[in-house]
DNA sequence: ATATTACTTAAAGCCGACTTTAAGGCAAGA
DNA sequence: TCTTGCCTTAAAGTCGGCTTTAAGTAATAT
């Protein structure tokens, strides 16, 4: 499969993948005789898993640096399960923030008429406030 | 209070303040006689709005037009309402990427010793091959 | 044969969101 | 008076994460 099928299955630009590859976020895709890529199911995946980590929130640096740990099975178990850990932890904390700003939304679109008066009322405020002073 | 307070306050940087209220994000700050920006609790307020805002990931763009439509009180109380509906489920839309991201890395914690396995045969697997095309 | 289309690379460019720098002003304390 | 420590601005710089460009190769259609 080549890269412009890829793109489309993945929904990952072709010019994101060709970069994915060069900062090792993705392995190395095979090539075929003439140097075009070929991508399998394996690498469909794991462009994916790196779709899917991105629209989390997830830095390049930090997805690289798991990539780079889990590829390379001299480094220790506990260390990738430690960051496999951790990084469920800030993905939980900052899912929690964005939580708190939907019931911040959620309250003004409920509030909305009282809202309304409270910022006219408020504006109408400011602005004798302001002529006052001069 | 003067920028350093509002800063520690509300945990935005001096700067990034300086550059909200140049773009607009939150409204022109009284100044003193000398031109030193004092704080009162409104402008602390919309300065921690646009803070939970962007730690939701709202864009600074966006965060401009809700702001510029709100502080417009010309503008119709349906536009307002239906950015706030707009901007409630995009948000929600991006919490439920993350919640499938967390999900993701929670199964492969559970997962762990078997997930390693995988991967370590597929490794295996992968060397195999290459040695095979050589 | 040539035009089209898809691929390749390295390097440069772009955009959002700040952050830093440079140059200076004001007020209080030693 | 002068140093300290805060403030001010405009402009330039930085960084992450791509995206675009330029120049070229290879396979396919006309």
């Amino acid at each position: 499969m080549n890269i412009k099928e890829a793109s489309q299955i993945t929904g990952v630009p072709a010019s994101t993948i060709r970069y994915y590859e060069k900062e090792h976020i993705i392995p190395a895709v095979d090539r075929n005789k003439s140097g075009v890529r070929d991508f399998d199911d394996h690498a469909i995946r794991r462009i994916s898993f790196a779709k899917k980590m991105r629209d989390a929130g997830m830095e390049i640096s930090t997805l690289k640096q798991y990539i780079n740990l889990f590829d390379n099975v001299e480094n220790s178990e506990d260390e990738q399960l430690a960051l496999l850990v951790e990084q469920k932890r800030l993905m939980e904390e900052k899912r929690d923030k964005m939580n708190d700003a939907i019931d911040h939304l959620a309250h003004k679109i409920d509030n909305f008429d009282t809202h309304m008066l409270r910022i006219e009322n408020e504006l109408r405020t400011m602005k004798a406030n302001k002529k006052e002073r001069l």
